[in-house]
DNA sequence: TGGTCACGGATTGTCAGACAATCGGACAAG
DNA sequence: CTTGTCCGATTGTCTGACAATCCGTGACCA
């Protein structure tokens, strides 16, 4: 029976559970910069709001919390994680062990991931010439970074890398206004594909050590935690 | 008023809550080998042997699987984690990672860090020499790996290297039986900070990298998967 | 024989409502 | 300025309920 498995390959199906969709609302809301970081999540209220009840929303909050997104106090409920410097500067610095891993191994790097990198930069660039929302380049640039770490092959490592990001974007949501050079980024991580091709790992490296390192201080600066 | 903050600083009270204590009785229950990979981890019987009511046992179970312990499939329920060749693999392809930037990043790293490594080296030992139950010593063994990625001084890098350690566990409860040669591991570990006490940061590496590679093959093997 | 269908028990997902424990603040008293 | 007490708000946990879903079993039919 040939094509049975691609026979229906365009058909989808929701198989979303309502706390799924109630965490992801809570997502939009705190990447959309609808609620402020410390903003207090009163389990009622969202129930309320949501029209579910008060489980499920504690069950997504223990989703959001467990994504760092909120922190969760005893008997004080849960509320908007507030990003400290410190933790801005050690997500860039875990990040550099991670994307660099990813980038020391381009050269043994399976060709498929080492072409999701080049795919994700035009994506990138791509909605950087089409002037897209500020939220969706934040989205495809982190994806640009997360595909260098898919370099090292370890799916274990991109899921780490995915959880910084989701820590970061917590960040950008609070600057979105500040808008940074985005076309001077996307400069820069064309710069640093080039010299992957060129297989020039080192350079690479450090390429992507100052990179990381303009970012954490552009973030700090921009939320005003010098 | 001089010594107020260190007044009472031996002082503890206990503030888990019912849902982290069921969390943990779990965890024990699946390091301590009582529940078989793959064992279905029914709510209701659960809740009958804990005392707990169900929706406290939801909860503690969402922690396993957020921790990799356990894993839920939708209307189906949650079951201990069966730990598969390709993800043991991928663990120790992480943990060289993480525990190679630690070791690279020995000559920077903080002294308190580095104490830290030589201690919790001192502690594996000492419980070799002891004699002490198989569990204790994964648990110093896997700490001492643990400590290697402080020398980052990263918190997150540590955070994700003891969900790996954890992960790690699970597989290691399924062989407990089949005992490795401990006091072999042991040796090789005083190798790996003898070659870092000298500075030789590059052969560490290498030898770390071995290391992994025969853990890896060890446990798989253990558990048959080869 | 082999495949489809319907049924029933078991289990999960979600809901509603309840209550004690705890927290934060206001307020009085020493 | 510290201590003690009260109160409203909120969380942590429990109980009970019901629809949706899954799985096995057996009937039914080509």
């Amino acid at each position: 029976m040939p094509g049975q498995t691609t026979a229906f390959a365009t058909l989808h199906l929701d198989h979303s559970s309502t706390v799924d969709r109630a965490a992801e609302e809570l997502r939009r809301a705190v990447f959309e910069g609808e609620v402020e970081s410390g903003t207090p999540l009163r389990e009622v209220a969202l129930a309320a709001s949501l029209g579910v009840s008060r489980s499920t929303v504690r069950e997504a909050l223990g989703v959001l919390v467990a994504e760092g997104l909120a922190t969760r106090e005893p008997h004080r409920g849960v509320s908007v994680a507030r990003p400290a410097a410190s933790s801005v500067r050690d997500v860039c610095r875990a990040r550099l062990v991670l994307e660099g891993a990813g980038v020391r191994g381009w050269r043994e790097a399976d060709p498929a991931d080492r072409r999701a990198v080049r795919e994700a930069l035009t994506r990138y660039t791509d909605a950087v010439a089409a002037g897209d929302s500020f939220r969706v380049l934040n989205e495809h640039h982190l994806a640009f970074h997360v595909s260098l770490v898919a370099l090292t092959g370890s799916p274990r490592l991109v899921a780490a890398a995915e959880a910084l990001m989701t820590e970061l974007k917590l960040a950008l949501a609070q600057v979105d206004r500040i808008r940074r050079n985005t076309h001077d980024q996307a400069e820069s991580h064309t710069a640093l594909v080039e010299l992957l091709e060129a297989e020039e790992v080192d350079a690479a490296g450090a390429f992507l050590c100052d990179h990381l390192d303009d970012a954490a201080a552009q973030v700090i600066g921009a939320l005003g935690l010098g």
